[in-house]
DNA sequence: TATAAAATAGACAAGTCTGTCTATTCCTGT
DNA sequence: ACAGGAATAGACAGACTTGTCTATTTTATA
């Protein structure tokens, strides 16, 4: 992939997120990357595009961070613990990799685009899917029920967060939840 | 309040709501709702004007319904089923008053704005606040954690539904974990 | 070093946006 | 009946949007 192309790719995605695809015109992009519009639309057939490459680009990054995350856990409180303290480090804007805290793109982004045939609230659909996915792989076989209660939370968590600011309630409460099912639950297959 | 400024938040709270914020010009409210785009902004100072009454609006309606569902919930069990068989119903569409289902309105626009300081940004969290307080009137005397953990709940069913699309499943789940927490802490506290 | 691909600046088209303005008509209360 | 407020249609300003285009320069490779 072209230097420029890659580029173009980072600072939509750094503009998007911070400010709202719709907020953020191709003018903007090119001002602040310092790329020429023709190179965009040489790489890039429309701003649709570039979103759709942005949203693919911040799921990459996403799931490789969470995916890292989880290495090591091994149980499924251990996976709980792991979630909730990755999540509150995201929320405080701790980890680099995800830059600063503004939400869920995916959430937002569904947010924007009000058709969710269309091929971006696909995406972001796609995105929610492939998380459920790796905690999934992560997780006792058989935790279904917990695995479902998870992603709830995780969304919860996300939102409260967003809107409310207070992280490190938030994901400890969110933890703690999950953790009391677990007990409940081992107990009740047992 | 005149028939016409009426009309206009009631069209563009429909449209908002509907298209999101930034998708939705003021052309198109006029438009939509037959009155002249002078007539607006002699009611309006601003398209922000706008939309702060839609949220107003919304935010009115939501509330009403809510309370509306609660009355007659006097135990934690009973708020819990009663808030989450409201939801399956907003969820579904079948829910008139709150008409057919895009989200939260006000997770929605908090993502359309990013600046979180701006008054649109800062109604949409006192709507957030203004729910849980309603919550918290209903539940027992103590059940702060019950509290958090339903509102966090509540905005990973509406996140979930929203981009999964599966509402019976998630809210029965959400209700479901719930109340197991409410038996746990129920026999810790004794 | 020659050649082709990539990138450049920026004008431009055609459309959108919010908000202002004029000039006219309708409606309601006294 | 008449005055004053409310509403009307729609032109207009000025700024913004995405995407195209030209003409030029840089860069990389063979």
């Amino acid at each position: 992939m072209s230097n420029k192309k890659q580029l173009l790719i980072d600072t939509a995605l750094e503009l998007f997120y911070n400010k709202g695809i719709n907020s953020i015109g191709i003018n903007e992009i090119i001002k602040t990357s310092g790329v020429a519009k023709r190179t965009l639309y040489t790489h890039f057939d429309s701003k649709e595009a570039l979103i759709l490459a942005a949203l693919k680009q911040r799921h990459d990054i996403f799931m490789a961070w969470l995916a890292a995350k989880l290495v090591g856990a091994e149980s499924n409180t251990e996976v709980i613990d792991a979630v909730f303290a990755a999540l509150n480090g995201w929320f405080k804007g701790t980890e680099k990799s995800l830059t600063d805290f503004r939400g869920c793109f995916f959430i937002n982004t569904s947010a924007e685009f009000s058709d969710n045939k269309c091929e971006i609230s696909q995406y972001c659909s796609y995105h929610k899917k492939q998380v459920r996915e790796l905690l999934k792989d992560h997780l006792d076989a058989g935790s279904s029920n917990l695995l479902d209660a998870m992603c709830i939370m995780i969304e919860g968590a996300i939102i409260t967060a967003y809107m409310s600011g207070n992280s490190d309630e938030v994901t400890a409460k969110s933890a703690d939840i999950l953790k009391r099912l677990q007990v409940k639950r081992q107990k009740a297959s047992t």
